[in-house]
Order: C-alpha cells, then sequence, then structure tokens
DNA sequence: AAACCATTGCGTCTTTGTGACACAATGATA
DNA sequence: TATCATTGTGTCACAAAGACGCAATGGTTT
C-alpha cells in the first residue's frame, strides 16, 4: 500500500466501508485495530483528490481486504459535526503513525457509508502498518469502535434489511456454488428471523435469478441438498430492476 | 438571508436540494436563474462548519421557499471529480457576486443530493442577490444547468420512483384536504403512467394512511369526489417501516 | 443389514392482494 | 328534465403468500 500525503487527498470527505461477511450462520463485519489500543474501526479513509467515492471504496477494498469487483452500495453520509469528538482518543496515535497530518483530524469531516456483502472464506486480510489485527465481529457483538463507526454499522445493516426486500442479496456472499438451505440462512441471518423452508424455497424459485444444477451437496448428514449457483444474467437484470414495483 | 464567509464553510462538500411540486398534473422542479446568465441552478450551497448535512438543507429551503419542517431526503452524492469541469461558466459570475471565494470553485467539491417533495402553491420565492429569477420546470424539460445538476435532478426521480413502491408519499405534495383523484393524478405523475382508478382508490385505502373526511369536494363538474387527509400517526409509521415488507 | 430419523423436495389448502371490468349513484351542465 | 362525465362500490379471475402434510433421501444407529 502506498502512502497517502496530505497534498493528494480531501480533507474533510472520508468513506467509510462496512464489509458484511456471512459465516457460521452470523453475519459478521470486519474491523481493523489500531496498533497499540483496544479501539476498531471500520476500514476507510480520505478521497484521494482524482477518486470518486466508489473508486476510493474500492481502493480500500483491494488494499485491506484482496478483493477486486466488489458491489459497493452508498447508504448514507454521516455529517454530524460532534463525530469526531471523540478523536483525541486517536489523535496521539494518528500522531504517532504519521499516515495523515494530524489536523486532518482535529478539524471536522463527513464521512460517506459503503456497505459491501463478500464471502467470508475469500478473504485475505492484509495488514498494513498503522493496524496489526483485524477480525470479523458478530453484528451484534460490536464494541469498542471508534468516532461513530457502531452508528454506521448499524445504519448499514438496517438498510441492508430495507434493501434485501426488493433486491437481489448474495452473489458475492455466498460460494459459487451452494444450497437453498445456505440461502435461507443467509436470509434469515440478515433479517434476524426464521423463514418457512418450503415457502422460502418457492418463493426464491419464483425470482428466477437461481440455476438449480444437477448436483447434490455430498457428504452431508441427512438427504443431500441440490446445489444452485446465481444466473448471472437475471441477477444483474434484478439489481437494476428490483422485485417489487407495486405500482 | 445572512452571507456566509469562506471561514464558516467545509469548502469541499455542498448540498443541492431538488425540490419536486406537483401543479396542474405536472411533477415540477423548482430552479434559479443566477443574475445575468441563462444558467439554472438547483439551490445549493457549501456546508457551515457546525452543521449536519439535513441542517443545510432545511437551511436553504427556509432561505430560498420560506418553508420549514419539509422532510428532506439524501438520496446519492455525486463525486465524479470532472463534475465541477464546467465551473468556468460561472467562474466569472462567482467573482462578481463575491459570495463564495472564487478558489472555492475551482478546487473540486463533491454535492450531497437532496430531494423534498412540496405543495408547489405554498411557495414564497425568496430571491437573493445572486439570483434574481426562478422558476418551476417541468421535470422533461429542464435544460440549461449548470455543472451536474441535470443529472442530479434525474437520479433524484428514479430514486422517488423506486421509493414510491414502499414508502409513503404525498404529506407535503398535497394540500391538507384532498381527493382520492388528486391522489391517484399525483401518483401517475410521478411515475409517469395511468392507473386505473378502482384498484388505485382500494389499494391506498389499504395502506392506512388516510382518514377519509365526511365532506365533499364542492363547486366541482360532475359527481363530488370525498375530501381525505394524512393519517399523522399512520403516516409517519409507515415512513419508518415501508410497506412491502416482502419476507 | 435393517430400522431409524433429521432434513429435503414437492404439493395442498386457505387467505390475501392485484388486475380488469361492470354498474349504479351523483350532481353540475345542457 | 335529460344528459353525461366522473365517482363509489362490487365482482370475478388469477397470482402471491402463509401454514402445513407427506413422502423421499441418505447418512446414522443398532
Amino acid at each position: 500500500m502506498t502512502d497517502i500525503t496530505n497534498q493528494d487527498i480531501i480533507p474533510n470527505i472520508s468513506v467509510d466501508c462496512v464489509i458484511f461477511g456471512f459465516h457460521e450462520n452470523e453475519l459478521k463485519v470486519f474491523l481493523l485495530n489500531y496498533t497499540g489500543t483496544n479501539l476498531w474501526a471500520l476500514p476507510g479513509g480520505f478521497i484521494e483528490k482524482n477518486k470518486t467515492i466508489e473508486e476510493a471504496g474500492a481502493d480500500i477494498l483491494k488494499e485491506r481486504i484482496g478483493l477486486e469487483n466488489i458491489f459497493l452500495k452508498q447508504f448514507d453520509v454521516f455529517s454530524n459535526p460532534e463525530r469526531s469528538k471523540h478523536a483525541p482518543e486517536i489523535l496521539e496515535l494518528i500522531k504517532k503513525i504519521g499516515r495523515y497530518d494530524v489536523s486532518v483530524f482535529q478539524s471536522r469531516f463527513i464521512s460517506i457509508g459503503l456497505y459491501a456483502l463478500l464471502d467470508h472464506t475469500k478473504v485475505t486480510t492484509t495488514l498494513d502498518r498503522y493496524s496489526d489485527k483485524s477480525k470479523w465481529v458478530a453484528i451484534d457483538k460490536v464494541k469498542n469502535t471508534i468516532l461513530d463507526h457502531k452508528e454506521i454499522i448499524n445504519t448499514a445493516l438496517k438498510t441492508l434489511r430495507l434493501q434485501i426486500s426488493y433486491t437481489p442479496i448474495g452473489y458475492n456472499l455466498l460460494p459459487q456454488k451452494f444450497t437453498m438451505p445456505e440461502m435461507q440462512s443467509l436470509y434469515e441471518t440478515i433479517l434476524g428471523k426464521k423463514l418457512d423452508r418450503r415457502n422460502f424455497q418457492r418463493k426464491m424459485n419464483a425470482y428466477n435469478i437461481l440455476n438449480k444444477l444437477d448436483e447434490k451437496r455430498e457428504g452431508v448428514a441427512h438427504k443431500a441438498p441440490f446445489l444452485y449457483e446465481f444466473n448471472q444474467e437475471n441477477y444483474k437484470e434484478a439489481l437494476k430492476n428490483g422485485f417489487n414495483n407495486s405500482w
């Protein structure tokens, strides 16, 4: 990762990425630990002068998670002038680290929230010299976050739950081949409630975004479930137009 | 309106308000004409240091439209580095006007898009010394806009059309008492298509956000339609939770 | 090897929502 | 007084969604 000097960034605008992962029936979020503290933060950064928000987000994902071409969705802007009032906690650290000029953190900045959904197992964490630890934290166990990052995570989850009702979900979250119960488990995890197995299958099939394969998952206890894959074309189409047009 | 000096604003972040009005079965957007040009712009401005995005938007609505407590919805962020490349057209003007330091416009800035829906007739336009004209322009007749304001308007409309399927609409757009055909006309205008009168009525009533009054609209040709008003409590509830929960 | 049993796949029944349309009531207008 | 565009209500057919029955599957247990 190349360093970013203050000349190259817009000092008042940052992006923060809420990266959701799905593992062992839990929805998790990816957090970084800044060296020498017990504080955790969303991967993020200031925006370089010649980049869009989306490009800035994609750069962060590539640097920190090692993945490209991930669907990133802007969901809100966090602009409370008080949001950086806890900054003193990390100002000392910033000074040590020398990545950005401390003055950047002392003045107010807004943050644009992006979220991504991805397959937890594909991630190869790339730590840099500003953080020596990272972890996936269950969505309801997030704590010790800097600034308003907890609020950002909560808002991302709320947006995700709203969007799941009119947008297809799962493309980057599930492995290439997956079973219907796995898909259901993903939905249940995001929504935080149980769904009827049989009705779920019927409705999901009606969306027409999956290809049923002629294979079954092997080596599992009990009846082996069929494997599915995403129908790329229809999935993209559904992303554009949504499911429930209602009027 | 008090002047804003460069010391009080964040130079890289502006808000632009897409103010939709509904009149004569047309969806219109409110635009300002900068003095001495044929260029039109969305009401907007830079953000003061101690304000949130929402507060900045509310200030603009109050100053330019004379209305308070209007529902403003953040819908996107416009961050293309090229977005201000047409700025030279207005740089001369900015210089004359002296509202902001020209350097602010010469450097890149992002803009956060907000939209509002309101009753066209309640508006008392307040012109300032930067603009001597304002007008309501039919949504499909917008032209000669500065920067990427046309794109901002298009995106706002797209968002509005998407949101109308899971969010109640109309509170600030219709008069306090209104008829079902008026409500339908609003929906048809936003969606850009005709709806069945009878099915619309049934569905709208099922949403449970309206109170049917014991009065009819008087002095109209043909059969007089009943008047309705919004059920404040249920409307707010619906705004929070949405209509189509789907899962 | 046979019985077991948790899980899957498919189907049924009922209720609710939606699109299309019929018909009577209304009330200003001719 | 007759006309007629418009409104309010209802019907019918069909699709979507929730609840649940039941047989098939295939590893596990005895």
